[in-house]
DNA sequence: TTTTAATATATAAAACCTATATATAAAAAG
DNA sequence: CTTTTTATATATAGGTTTTATATATTAAAA
């Protein structure tokens, strides 16, 4: 369901290849939304199927490598794009993690090794941040929109390694605690 | 796979039945996990068949109601949990929000709809941080890994909702300018 | 010339989400 | 007292998303 809008959302920006949907979602919108290849061809096909889109052409297209498919918006296609853009949205947020469904059961298991995936977590978070603001240019470009969700998602990631290192310093002054009342 | 796991962990506090799971998910982790009926019944059963937990009654169990089912975890099961509570997450933390992958489009359709549908979003996330903070003694007593959680959900929360009025007037301010334009 | 890497398309299986249904006991309504 | 509604409890089925895997073409490297 998701899935078809977001690809005909991408086509308004222009004709695209699904590869290049992918590409460019994960470029810009990466962090609040991902598709998969799984997702991205049989979703083409059926948009294709229902007069959504159109494939224009299956060639190099004047660039380097394999041919590619370019898939085209239709007047249909926008239409029903528009609408889904209007509606309410159909589900709440979901956010899954599994080092955070680890994290409330840490009082379950060793402390140190819940510590050491913190760490682990720090880590990548702050690589993620540093990789999210060398995009900040691209993504102004693309209109008012895009930024402040791309806002959103920097701030979110430094809000979440923010409360990883309080979570850790918390966790390591109870042990400290523990370890000093033995 | 995850599912599994949840539930080995909720069994740690205590002998449950499957809708006091769920209960007690939704109350205590809603803000970042759910676990619906249509996955924990089979997952119950895979997990007895696994050995992993036991189904030890069936019957009342001295509370009001129809009879239910109450499943015990097992030494296997807490072997198995504790191998999972160890191991790094398998993958990276998802987050999904029909409401967001529209906002990203919100430039190729109309600006008041936009509005509207930023207010409702308000709404919600206003009477739902009200919620959550009314959970907050709850929390406490489950440990401070859950509490460090239920934390950062509000927090969350508090961020995205924040975000949201930020941008709402963003886009009236964009509005206003262009209508002086013209 | 052959091998490796990048780009591109595609399918299948597993996991998760939504929809729907039934059963039992208790409370409310008639 | 009987019937209907509500709350609690178990369960299955279908749809969507995620993960795993595969193949093909072109270009670059060995």
């Amino acid at each position: 369901m998701a899935i078809k809008y977001s690809i005909l959302g991408l086509l308004h920006y222009k004709d695209m290849h699904g590869y290049r949907i992918k590409e460019h979602l994960e470029r810009n919108f990466g962090h609040m939304w991902s598709i998969n290849y799984g997702q991205i061809y049989p979703n083409l096909k059926i948009l294709c199927d229902d007069g959504w889109i159109r494939m224009m052409d299956f060639s190099q297209n004047g660039e380097k490598g394999p041919p590619r498919k370019l898939y085209s918006i239709t007047e249909k296609g926008r239409e029903e794009f528009l609408r889904w853009l209007s509606a309410s949205p159909e589900r709440a947020m979901i956010l899954r993690d599994p080092f955070l469904m680890r994290f409330v059961f840490f009082g379950f298991g060793d402390r140190d090794n819940a510590l050491a995936l913190i760490d682990a977590q720090i880590d990548i978070y702050e690589k993620q941040i540093v990789r999210r603001k060398d995009n900040q240019r691209r993504w102004d470009e693309l209109g008012m929109y895009v930024q402040l969700v791309a806002d959103l998602g920097i701030t979110f990631n430094e809000l979440f390694l923010d409360w990883l290192k309080k979570a850790r310093a918390r966790i390591a002054e109870e042990t400290h605690k523990k370890r000093k009342a033995s």
